[in-house]
RNA sequence: GCCCCCAUCGUCCAGCCUGGUCCAGGACAUCAGCCUUUCAAGCUGAAGACACGGGUUCAAAUCCCGUUGGGGGUACCA
């Protein structure tokens, strides 16, 4: 039994995806099922719509979990503020039990209590000063409705020992370790006690976290002791980081998974670029789909040194990806993005308005004349964009209604002036015109035999007609983009090249 | 400061556990060439690393210790 817990305090996080892949894919490997429980103890950080993103992020990366707040199961309630009843119930037995203890300190004399510490060079850290609070004290406070916290009583004369299975024994002193609080004043538990009663009471045998865990695992380690129960196994994954080395942040790389889905990214290829993260494949293989990378998962092959995440290898495996795919896959994938942007409000570039517009204009997204249309152009484009919203600005030419944007010297080759291209350009309007099959070998071939007339080089002669017809020196092939766009359109587009 | 984790090309990984086959292999990025109607894609090639110092050993990228460096933690956040 594994789980993913985050937290609802923004955007689905890359880092979250990162941790359920490991967890998803131990539990289908081992047979085991795979939790996600929504760690929503923090009501100062609390985003209501960060739940929903999050189920929606992971289905859209394939990771399917068994039991979780929106799909249900034998373990729920899948949401820690809906526990809070479980979490003050087993509290109350380490009160009992006398592995914790309530703390009356107010936040201030926490706050004072630190200042000193830092003054005097001491490791910050709680005091103990509630610890040694007589009964009698305790039911006084009590009584005068003091609010306060519950605390553990963590062993100062000991080490807390645990073991790893990816890093090996992990040895902390006792008294480094602070009485961690438990049980906040709102009622809330703080993470350390949510999880561990949580992971405990869903059946976690197996806990795959972030490496900045590991100083926290003490406590629940002694949690487990205190309850009397028994440990699940522990891995700490490397966490991913920023160019700098720095834990990734939003401020130096993109985290959202929403952003990612937005700009055109392949969930299977943010997946095995994630996956590449602190883990290769036996066979050495670096592009794997979820599917195979499950068929010889194997956990010993984490790597526990924190990987830098690098937008250039995504950017590559995406596009390793994107030409992978079949052209009628890549084509409802397109229209499929473009549909999402346009529900997400997101304002489209000039370029994907253009294509937005036509669609629009030819029985909508859903069509099949967007479907056939968009499904032509792809074999054009397919190997040279490699994020789904690379597909817009490469194709508008196809969509839009005008391309005349283009500045005139575009068309003008190295060592040729204006005149020159406008004589050839009617030259090349005039043959067009008379070309009996319009498909891209006639006019490749056509084309050609002009560059022997003229004596220009064919990229020469090219240019002016690429800029012309598609309003830019970069575009699809030239021929197929001609033969595409139609008779009509190609000599519209050139001859209005001729008139400036 | 204190505690903990980590350390192979710029980046991601392989090799390390079970020392010799490693003057260290692959991928991304970079550079050059080829292909070529632009841009891509593709192909070929180049450059590029065992952090440092001790120790163990016939032999160390691999084992041990230390140093240095990087990171994380040090909240009534998770």
């Amino acid at each position: 039994m594994v789980r993913v817990a985050p937290s609802p305090t923004g955007d689905p996080h890359v880092g979250t995806a990162y941790m359920a892949l490991f967890n998803y894919a131990l539990a289908q490997t081992t047979g085991g099922r795979f939790i996600l429980r929504i760690e929503d103890t923090d009501r100062t950080r609390y985003q209501e719509d960060s739940e929903r993103q999050i189920t929606e992020a992971l289905t859209w990366l394939g990771l399917s979990y068994h039991e979780g707040p929106d799909v249900g199961g034998p373990n729920g309630p899948y949401r820690q503020s809906e526990r809070t009843d479980i979490y003050r119930e087993n509290t109350q037995t380490l009160i009992d039990n006398g592995t914790a203890y309530r703390c009356f300190c107010t936040p201030e004399r926490l706050a004072e209590l630190r200042r000193a510490q830092r003054a005097r060079k001491e490791p910050p850290g709680y005091d103990g000063l509630c610890r040694g609070l007589l009964p009698e004290e305790v039911e006084a406070k009590l009584a005068e409705n003091t609010p306060f916290v519950i605390r553990l009583k963590v062993p100062k004369d000991r080490a807390v020992v645990f073991h790893d299975e990816l890093r090996g024994d992990v040895e902390i002193e006792g008294k480094t370790i602070d009485d961690q609080v438990l049980l906040k004043s709102d009622g809330f538990p703080t993470y350390h006690l949510a999880n561990v009663v949580d992971d405990h009471l869903m059946e976690v045998t197996d806990v795959i976290r972030a490496e900045e865990w590991i100083t926290s695992t003490p406590k629940h380690v002694l949690l487990y002791e205190a309850f009397g129960w028994e440990k699940p196994r522990f891995r700490h994954m490397p966490l991913l980081r920023n160019k700098d080395k720095s834990k990734i942040s939003k401020r130096k790389n993109p985290t959202s998974l929403i952003w990612y889905k937005e700009n055109g990214y392949l969930p299977e290829a943010l997946l095995n670029f994630l996956a590449l993260m602190g883990y290769s494949s036996p066979d050495g293989e670096e592009m794997f789909d979820l599917a195979s990378m499950l068929r010889d998962f194997d956990v010993k092959r984490i790597s526990t040194s924190s990987p830098v995440f690098d937008m250039d290898k995504l950017l590559w495996l995406n596009g390793e990806y994107i030409r992978a795919d079949s052209e009628a896959n890549l084509t409802q994938r397109v229209l499929d993005h473009l549909a999402y942007r346009r529900e997400r409000g997101l304002e489209p570039d000039a370029a994907e308005a253009d294509v937005l517009a036509w669609i629009d204009a030819n029985g909508g997204l859903d069509g099949d004349a967007a479907r056939d249309f968009v499904g032509r152009t792809m074999p054009l484009v397919q190997e040279r964009i490699k994020t789904l919203q690379e597909y817009a600005p490469l194709t508008r030419c196809f969509f839009a209604s005008d391309v005349s944007g283009y500045a005139q010297e575009e068309m003008v080759p190295k060592k040729r002036n204006a005149g020159e291209v406008e004589d050839l350009l009617r030259g090349i309007v005039g043959a067009l015109e008379k070309l009996e099959s319009w498909d891209t070998a006639s006019i490749e071939a056509l084309l050609r035999s002009l560059c022997e007339e003229y004596s220009w080089k064919p990229r020469e002669l090219f240019q002016p007609v690429r800029v012309a017809v598609t309003g830019s020196k970069i575009s699809p092939p030239l021929f197929e983009t001609m033969e595409l766009l139609g008779r009509e359109t190609t000599l519209a587009r050139l001859g209005a090249a001729v008139e400036v």
